[in-house]
RNA sequence: GCCGACGUAGCUCAAUCGGCGGAGCAUCCGCCUUGUAAGCGGAGGGUCGUGGGUUCGAUUCCCACCGUCGGCUCCA
C-alpha cells in the first residue's frame, strides 16, 4: 500500500534550533524509584508544612510527585495569592536549610484517627486504605498498613518513599509554579480544594532547563503562532471554539487534505460525503444521543422533526453500506471522509485549535468480514504509521485497550480483534502499553501517540473496532454460504482532527513548516524599486512551477523585508539586486540564516521541488 | 460545568488611589532607492469586553453576563 520511495521527513536539524531535550524521562517505574521522586515527593510535604505555618487551621488533601514536579491540595480559609507562594517558597527553603529528618513508622489505625482527628482529608483516606485497600492514589494494595512520614513539625499520612534528610533536597532546585483549583478526589461532586504546583530537581542547573523548557513551550505556543503568522483566529462574538482559517493557514489545510486524499487513493481507500445534520433518529439508533445530548450542540426543530448537528460520521456511512445488499466478496469496504463534526464542549476545556466545538475528522470506515481484520488491522496500522512519518513524526508509540468490564458484542469477536491489533503492532515493531479492560463498551481500539520536537506526547489516530453499531443498524452482508452475517466494523482517524492536528505541527515546528507546508514557500525581495519588475518575472516563473510564492514590493529597505520574511517563517528568501537581474539569478537565503549564494532561476526552482517533493525541513 | 486570575488602539503593554485615555510596533501619507533581521518624518486610529448599579461624574468602585488564561472534571 505505501509506495516504495515514500518521501520520508530529513532528521530535524537547522532551522528549529531544537536544543536536544535533556530533561530526563524515566520509565514509570524507573520514576518511582528514582532520587528525583523522593526529592518530589518530599518538596511536597515541605511545601505543606509551609502552608501550614501560614494557615495552622488549613486542611491537607494529597500531594504528589508528578511527571516535571509536584503538587499539594489544600482547604485553606482564603484564596492563594502570587505573594502567598513566594512567601511559601522561601519557608520551604528555610525548612530545606534546616536539615530535617524523614522519618518513616507505620501506624495502626487508631493512632491514625487520633493523628489526624481535626485532618478530614486524611481520615477518608485512612479510611479507604482500611476499607478499599486503595491507597491515597486509588492503587490497590494487598495488605492495607498504614504509615506516616515526620519531617519537623509537619506529619503526613504516607507510604513514601521520602528523602532521608532534607539536604538531599537542593534548596535552589526547587521552585513554585502556579496556584489552581482541583475537586477532592477528582471528583467533580465534592469540594474544590487550592493546589500548588511546584517543580524540583537534583541541580540547580537542571532547574533551569526545566524552565527553559517551559519558555520554548511558551514560545511554540499554537495560539500565539497562529495569530503571529496569521493562519487562524477565533472569534467570541460569533462563538468560542469555533476556527477561522485565513489564506495562509487555509493553504496549508488544503496542502495537508490534498496529501491525505492522494495517500487514501494509493491505499484503495474510496471517498464519500455525507450531510452535516440529521434527525434525531441516527442518533437514537446509534446510542448516543441517551449518552451525549448534553454535549451535542440543541437540536433545531424542522417541520415537528429534531435536528442535530452530526459530532460524528458513523451513523451516515452506515447509511450508504445499507442502500444495498451487501456481499462478501466486495468487502473489505474502506470509506473515508474528512467528515467536519461539532460538540458542544464545557466553557472550561476549549483550547485554542487543540480542543474546539466544530473541527474535521479524517474520519474512516472499515467494513470487513471476519477473515478480513488481521490484515485490515495490520494494514490501518501501516497506513496511519506512514501518514504520521511524512509529516516529521518519527517517534511514535502505540497503546492498546482492551474489553472492559461492561461491553457489548461477543467476547470471541473482541479477543479475535484484540489478538489482530496486538499482532499488527508487533509486526511493526512498535513500542506499546496495554490497557487492560481501557476500551470502549462497544470495542477494543489503538490509539498511536506521537513525541513532538519538544519530547510532549500527543494522541493522534485512534483505531477502533465497533461491535455496537452494526448490531443498532442492523448491518449485514451475504457470506459464501448464502447466509446473512454481520461485518466487523472499524472506525479510524489517523491525524484525528485537521484542526488540532494543525495545532500540534504549529508547535512542533514552532511555526516554521517544513517547506511543502509552509503557506509561502519563497518570497522575492528585490532590493530597489527598479528591481521589482525582475522580481515579478521571477515570481511568475516559481508561481508556473506551482511554487507559492509572493515578491515584497513595499518600499521598505532589504533589511526591513527580510526581517519581515524571517518573522513569518518563510523558508527561501529570494534577495534580488542588480547582479541578479544581470545574470537572470536569484540569491537564496534559508530562514536559518544561512545563504545560499545566488542560482539561476531554474537552479533554485528544481532546489525547492526537491525538497517539497521529500518532505525536507529546509 | 467548577475554582482562581485577567479583559485598555490591529498587536504587545502603560496610566488614572473616581475628574475630557498613552507608548512602541502595525496601518496610511511623504522623503529615502537601499545587498542579507527594523532608514527618517508626519497623520489617522480606542463604545477602556458587554449590560446594569453606586456617584454631580465610572475605564477606575459594586453586581451580572460574555470571553481568554492556569488548573480540575469531561472528551463518542
Amino acid at each position: 500500500m505505501e509506495p516504495r520511495n515514500a518521501p520520508r521527513p530529513k532528521r530535524m536539524r537547522g532551522v528549529l534550533h531544537l536544543r536536544r531535550c535533556r530533561m530526563k524521562t524515566l520509565s514509570s517505574e524507573d520514576y518511582h524509584a528514582s532520587p528525583l521522586y523522593r526529592i518530589r515527593h518530599s518538596a511536597a510535604h515541605i511545601m505543606a508544612a509551609a502552608v501550614l505555618e501560614m494557615f495552622p487551621e488549613g486542611k491537607v488533601a494529597i500531594g504528589p510527585p508528578i511527571e516535571h514536579g509536584f503538587y499539594y491540595d489544600f482547604d485553606l480559609p482564603r484564596q492563594l495569592t502570587q505573594e502567598d507562594l513566594e512567601k511559601i517558597e522561601g519557608r520551604m527553603r528555610e525548612l530545606i536549610a534546616s536539615r530535617l529528618d524523614f522519618q518513616y513508622q507505620e501506624i495502626t489505625p487508631e493512632e491514625g484517627q487520633a493523628l489526624f482527628a481535626d485532618q478530614p482529608y486524611k481520615l477518608e483516606l485512612i479510611h479507604d486504605i482500611l476499607e478499599r485497600g486503595a491507597d491515597e492514589y486509588g492503587e490497590k494494595t494487598e495488605h492495607p498498613q498504614l504509615s506516616i512520614y515526620k519531617s519537623g513539625a509537619f506529619t503526613d499520612l504516607c507510604r513514601g518513599p521520602h528523602v532521608q534528610n532534607s539536604r538531599e533536597i537542593h534548596p535552589k532546585a526547587v521552585k513554585l509554579l502556579n496556584i489552581a483549583g482541583a475537586y477532592w478526589r477528582g471528583d467533580s461532586d465534592r469540594p474544590m480544594l487550592q493546589r500548588i504546583y511546584g517543580t524540583a530537581w537534583e541541580k540547580p542547573e537542571e532547574l533551569r532547563e526545566y524552565l527553559d523548557w517551559m519558555e520554548e513551550v511558551k514560545k511554540r505556543d499554537h495560539r500565539r503562532l497562529i495569530k503571529d503568522l496569521d493562519l487562524v483566529s477565533f472569534h467570541e462574538e460569533a462563538g468560542p471554539g469555533l476556527a477561522y482559517w485565513h489564506p495562509r493557514g487555509a493553504i496549508m489545510r488544503k496542502t495537508i487534505e490534498d496529501f491525505w486524499r492522494e495517500r487514501h487513493l494509493e491505499g484503495d481507500y474510496d471517498f464519500v460525503y455525507t450531510p452535516h445534520i440529521g434527525k434525531a433518529w441516527l442518533w437514537e439508533t446509534s446510542g448516543h444521543l441517551d449518552f451525549y445530548r448534553d454535549s451535542m450542540y440543541a437540536p433545531m426543530e424542522i417541520d415537528e422533526q429534531e435536528y442535530f448537528i452530526k459530532p460524528m460520521n458513523c451513523p451516515f456511512h452506515i447509511l450508504i453500506y445499507k442502500t444495498q445488499l451487501r456481499s462478501y466478496r466486495e468487502l473489505p469496504l474502506r470509506w473515508a471522509e474528512l467528515g467536519t463534526v461539532y460538540r458542544f464542549e464545557k466553557s472550561g476545556v476549549l483550547h485554542g485549535l487543540l480542543r474546539v466545538r466544530g473541527f474535521t475528522q479524517d474520519d474512516a470506515h472499515i467494513i470487513c468480514t471476519p477473515e478480513q481484520i488481521e490484515s485490515e488491522a495490520l494494514r490501518v496500522l501501516r497506513f496511519s504509521l506512514s501518514l504520521l512519518r511524512a509529516f516529521g513524526f518519527e517517534q511514535i508509540e502505540a497503546y492498546l485497550s482492551t474489553r472492559p468490564e461492561k461491553a457489548v458484542g461477543e467476547p470471541a469477536r473482541w479477543e479475535q480483534a484484540q489478538e489482530s491489533l496486538l499482532r499488527a503492532i508487533n509486526a511493526e515493531n512498535l513500542v506499546y502499553q496495554v490497557d487492560e479492560g481501557g476500551g470502549a463498551f462497544y470495542g477494543p481500539k489503538i490509539d498511536l501517540k506521537i513525541k513532538d520536537a519538544l519530547g510532549r506526547e500527543w494522541q493522534l489516530t485512534t483505531i477502533q473496532f465497533d461491535f455496537n453499531e452494526p448490531e443498532r443498524f442492523d448491518m449485514t452482508y451475504v457470506g459464501e454460504d448464502g447466509q446473512e452475517h454481520r461485518p466487523y466494523m472499524v472506525h479510524r482517524a489517523l491525524l484525528g482532527s485537521l484542526e488540532r492536528f494543525f495545532g500540534i505541527l504549529v508547535e512542533h515546528y514552532a511555526g516554521a513548516f517544513p517547506v511543502w507546508l509552509a503557506p509561502e514557500q519563497a518570497r522575492v525581495i528585490p532590493i530597489a524599486d527598479r528591481h521589482v519588475e525582475y522580481a515579478r518575472q521571477v515570481e511568475a516563473q516559481l508561481r508556473k512551477a506551482h511554487l507559492r510564492v509572493k515578491t515584497d514590493d513595499s518600499s521598505a529597505r532589504m533589511n526591513a523585508k527580510i526581517r519581515e520574511a524571517q518573522l513569518m517563517k518563510v523558508p527561501y528568501m529570494l534577495v534580488v539586486g542588480d547582479q541578479e537581474v544581470e545574470a537572470g539569478a536569484v540569491a537564496v537565503r534559508l530562514r536559518s540564516g544561512n545563504n545560499l549564494g545566488a542560482l539561476p532561476v531554474a537552479d533554485f526552482i528544481t532546489l525547492a521541488q526537491k525538497a517539497i517533493e521529500e518532505h525536507a525541513l529546509e
